[in-house]
DNA sequence: GCCAGTGATGAGACTTGGTCCCATCACTCT
DNA sequence: AGAGTGATGGGACCAAGTCTCATCACTGGC
């Protein structure tokens, strides 16, 4: 038996995401939070750097997968088939479980502008870091950029699908979906353009 | 002459960047900032609804800008064409007076993540804003998003290069370089999937 | 010239997020 | 048994942000 009651910051994040589906996020104070899950409010700030941060949990795995993927994907694949790589490495963190309260999830942040900063912020390290990546494979920076911004887009649209109450596709088969229609609307965008130069 | 030092928002607008550059934003407090405007912290948060805000004024005059760039261009332009009409009319924001102080706006927002968050924000409702825009012109919904992101990623580089200190090059001029460029990204992007279809 | 109205400001109490430091407690290892 | 270790509890403390009420400078009507 452990010293104490396990996995505090599970236990945190749960009874996190029912206080803000009950109260709401900005009426939830940290303490209430730490009362639930049985613990208080030092406890969970030694877990969480932030109130915000219960909701983030994991972030960190995606962008290891979405690096790892870039890196490891073959010398000949295009900036395109490395999106395509990272969002088939990345469907093994969208687990049926995570399947099971990711609508709320979605509901808190979409009703708060705090959250939305924080999952922006996400978005856009990830971004940086699948940047990072393609530069590192002789990617142009803009190149980068671009295939960067495309495919944090790709993610949040595909989540948003995956993550839609009812849906029971896997993540990797919307992923293709999704990309392929992106990159569609891309080629379609810069070509209008190049046809007047 | 009114009845009070007029420009309240501009004067905290200048003291907290002052003293963001001389301390540090963390370091610095609302109090402070207040201070040396000559106000006090109850006036400062009638301005400002926060202490990240200070540094983002202007920002709806912006989304006012694009938006109605891509609401009054011709109908028979692209996408693509709305973006470069969106960035050129938004050169006017970009003062003279302005540019004198980027280079240090953009220094304090780098070295502070809740900035970032805040920055980034603005940039996700613009994106949104601008791809509302397209879809009233019957734009798709992924073609919108996708144009809408890539027209933010024009404007932060475009931003940052127009920032970058001994620059004298116009904004105007540098969103169209940055903007040929980024569209040639995107159609290499695309191409590359579909010819592997 | 006096007086009521108006709008920006000042002052201060109050809540909460977040930091820090130190005590405690349960369990492990020697 | 006794020292060490690591997670926790408790509470002081600071600053952001909210709220309420008083003040003050000026405006306009009388």
């Amino acid at each position: 038996m452990a010293r104490w009651e396990p996995n505090a910051p599970e236990r945190l994040t749960r009874a996190a995401l029912a206080l803000f589906v009950e109260h709401g996020y900005d009426a939830t104070t940290v303490a209430q939070i730490a009362d639930r899950a049985g613990l208080t409010k030092s406890t969970f700030f030694r877990h969480f750097t932030d109130k915000r941060e219960v909701l983030f949990g994991g972030q960190d795995l995606l962008t290891e997968l979405f690096s790892e993927a870039i890196r490891t994907a073959p010398a000949a694949a295009t900036p395109a088939d490395c999106l395509a790589a990272a969002l088939e490495s990345a469907a093994v963190a969208f687990t049926p479980e995570r399947h099971e309260f990711a609508p709320q999830r979605q509901a808190v942040i979409a009703a708060n502008s705090e959250l939305q900063e924080r999952e922006l912020l996400k978005g856009a390290r990830l971004a940086s870091a699948m940047a990072d990546a393609l530069r590192a494979r002789g990617a142009g920076d803009v190149a980068a950029r671009v295939a960067g911004q495309l495919g944090v887009l790709a993610l949040s649209i595909t989540y948003a699908r995956w993550a839609a109450p009812g849906n029971r596709q896997p993540f990797a088969e919307i992923a293709h979906v999704v990309l392929r229609d992106l990159q569609a609307q891309a080629v379609t965008l810069g070509e209008a353009a190049s046809a007047r130069a």
